[in-house]
DNA sequence: GATGAATGAGCTTTCATTCAT
DNA sequence: TATGAATGAAAGCTCATTCAT
C-alpha cells in the first residue's frame, strides 16, 4: 500500500498534475466519448479528488479546449521540418508536399485519440480562431504554393488545391480511426494510394 | 391554442408519429450531440409526452439505430440508378463512377444531419453489419470493378481503390459539414476538384 | 398462430376473464411483490390489454382486495367441515381442534401465494372488517369453546387461547412460506410439533 | 428558518448522517413499504438532498441490507446476556429459555419497524447467509440444547424444537405488529400464554 | 367487452460544480 | 495545493390510468 502510494507520488512530481489530467482526460474522452466521461472518472484515474481538477481548469469544456490546442501544437511541430526544407530550396517540392501529407496522416494515426477529439467531435466553438490551428493549415498551403510556383501543377488555385488535399488526407485518417471495424486493406497501402492518386491527379 | 392544436393534429395524421420522432431526434442529435439530447427534448419538440416515444422505440439507442439505417437506405437508393446504368453497358464506366461519387457527396451535403449522425458519431456498434450499409459500399465497388474491367485504371486492386475513393469523398463531405466555419472555396469547385484529381490520378 | 389463438379463446370462455385476471395477478404479486407487478405484466400474462383489467376492477388495489377476500372464503370453506362435526357432538373436541389447526396450516402451505398475499403483505386496510375474515376466526373460537366446555383446558379464556393458537399456526405457516431458504426440518414434523406442543401445553 | 437550520445542524453533528439515513429509511419503509419509498422521500425527511444518500450507500437495496443487518445485531446483543448466564450453569435452563423467548418478542415489539422490515418483507436474498443472522438463531439453539442436556424435554430433536419455538414467538410477534387493528387481548398475557404453553407442551 | 394511443407523475441514479476547510 | 461533503438539475425509463373508438 505504502509502496504504491510512494510510487504514485513520485509520478506526480515528475509530470505536472495539469499534464496528468489532460492525458487521462483525453484517453477517457476518446474511449468513452466526451459526454460519457465524468469529472469523477478522470479524477479516479489519476488518484486525485474531482475538486483538484478545478484548480487547473475552469470547467470541463476548458479541459477539452486545452487538449485540442495541445494537439494542434503537436501537429504543427511535426510539420515544421518540412517547412524548413521547403525554404531551403534544395528539395523537390512535390516530394516535400507528399511527405507533409504523409506526416499529417501518420500524426493522426499515431495519436488517434488526439485526432478524433480535435477533428471529429462536437466541438465547433474554438478551432478556427485558434492561432495554432491556422498555423497548421498554413504549412500545407506553403507546400502547395511551392509546387505551383515550380510549375508542377496544372492549376494555380492554391486554396482550392490545399483544401482538396486536406479533404483527402482527413478522409483517410478519419475513416481509419473511426471505423476500425471495417475491413480496410493495409494502412500503408491505402494511405499511399490516396496521397499518390491525389497528387498525381493534380500534376501538370 | 386551439388553432395550433388543430394544426398539429393534422400534421400528426400526415406523417406517422414514428417518422416525426425520427426527424426531430435526428435534428437534435446533430444540433446538440446524441448525449446531450434527452428524450424529453425530443418529445417537447413534437409536442408529445416522453412516454409516447417509448411506444415506438424500445430505448434511446434503438432510436439512433433506426435513424442510421434509414440514412443508409436513402443513400443506397440514391446510388441505385448508377448501378442500373452500369449494368446496361451503354455508358462510360469512368464517367459513371465519377457520377456516383458526386451523388455520394451530394447526398451527404443535402442531408448533413443524416450524414453526420451516421458517419461521424460515436456509434461504432452497428454500422458494418447492417445489410443496407454493406449494400451501399457494394455499389461503389461495382463502379470500380467496371473501370478495371474496361482497362481504364492503372491498378487492379479494386478493394484498395474503392477505399481510397471513399476516403476522398468522405473527407470532403465531412469537412464541409463539420467545419462549416472554415473559409472553404465554393463547394462545387472543391468537390469536383477532389473527385477529378482522385480519378485522374488513378487512370491508366 | 390461429390454433393457439383459438385455444386461448376457448380458455377464456371457460373461466371468466375476471377469474383469469385474479389468478394471474395473485401469482405475479407473490412472485415479484405487489409493487413490482404492473398492470401491463398482468395483462400480458393473460394475453389481454391492460385496459381490459379496468373493466373488471376499479384499480390495482381493488384487484388486491378481491384476491384477499377470495382467499378467506377458501379458508373458511376448508374449515366448515370441522365446524359441522363439532356441532354433531360425536367427536373429541381436542382432536377436532387440532384437526382444524392442521387444516389451517395445510391451507396456507397449499396456497402459499394466497396466504402470503393475504396475511403477510402491506395491506392493512381491509381485513378485519371483511365479514368472511371474521367468519374464519369464528371457526377457531368455536373449537376452543368446545374444549373449554368439555373441561379439557386448564384455562377458560377463550379469546386468549384462540389468539395464542392462531399465533402459533400463523408463525409456522409464515416462516415456512416466507423463509424458504432456511434449512427447516421436514414440514410435517415441524407443523405437528408446533400444534401438539401448544395444545398439550394448554390441556388440563 | 435560521433557527430550524441551526437546530438541524446540531442534530447532524450528534448522529452521523449515515445513522440518520438508516433511521429515516427504516421508518418510511415500514410506514409505506419499501417499494413505495423513494430516495427523495428519505432525503426530504432528513433535510438533505437525495444525492447525499449515495455518499453513504451504493444504492437503495444496500440501504435496506444495512438496516436489516443492524437489526440482527441488535437482536443478538439483546440475547447475549442469556447465553452468558446459560454458560455459567447457575440457572434453570428452562427458565432461561423462556426468558430468551420473551426477550425475542420484546425486541420485536419494541422495534416493530426493525422487526417488520427484517422478518416480514420481500427480502429473501440476504438473510440466511448473514453471519449475524446465523448467530441470532444459534443463541436459541443453545438454550434448547441445554434443556435437552438437562433431561427436561420429552424430545431430543434440538433443531425441530428450536424451529417450533421460533415459529411460535415469530407468530405472536408478527401478528401483534402487523395486525394492529385486530382486537387482541393484553399483549403481556398473549405473549406469556404462547411461550408458556409451548414450553410446557415440550417438557418431559 | 376490449383496445391502442397517450399522458402526468414519479422513479433511481449520475452529473458538474461549489464551498468550507 | 487538495479534499470531503453536499447539492440542484437533469437523465432514461416505467407506471397506473384514461379516453376515443
Amino acid at each position: 500500500m505504502l509502496t504504491v502510494n510512494a510510487f504514485q507520488k513520485r509520478q506526480r512530481d515528475k509530470d505536472t498534475l495539469r499534464q496528468q489530467i489532460m492525458d487521462a482526460a483525453r484517453d477517457l474522452f476518446v474511449e468513452q466519448g466526451y459526454e460519457n466521461v465524468s469529472m469523477r472518472k478522470i479524477a479516479d484515474r489519476i488518484d486525485y479528488s474531482p475538486t483538484a481538477i478545478y484548480l487547473h481548469f475552469k470547467d470541463k469544456s476548458e479541459l477539452l479546449k486545452s487538449i485540442c490546442t495541445a494537439t494542434f501544437t503537436g501537429l504543427a511541430s511535426a510539420l515544421e521540418g518540412i517547412s524548413a526544407k521547403l525554404h531551403s530550396g534544395k528539395h523537390d517540392p512535390v516530394e516535400l508536399l507528399k511527405k507533409g501529407l504523409h506526416i499529417y496522416v501518420e500524426f493522426g494515426l499515431a495519436h488517434p485519440n488526439h485526432y478524433q477529439l480535435t477533428f471529429l467531435s462536437h466541438n465547433d466553438d474554438l478551432r478556427h480562431e485558434d492561432p495554432i490551428c491556422i498555423q497548421a493549415f498554413a504549412y500545407l498551403m506553403e507546400g502547395v504554393d511551392a509546387c505551383i510556383a515550380a510549375g508542377r501543377f496544372s492549376s494555380n488555385h492554391a486554396q482550392e488545391i490545399s483544401q482538396a488535399l486536406w479533404s483527402a488526407v482527413h478522409g483517410v485518417t478519419s475513416l481509419l480511426i473511426q471505423h476500425s471495424a471495417f475491413p480496410f486493406v493495409a494502412r500503408k497501402r491505402l494511405v499511399s494510394r490516396v496521397i499518390d492518386s491525389m497528387v498525381r491527379g493534380l500534376e501538370a
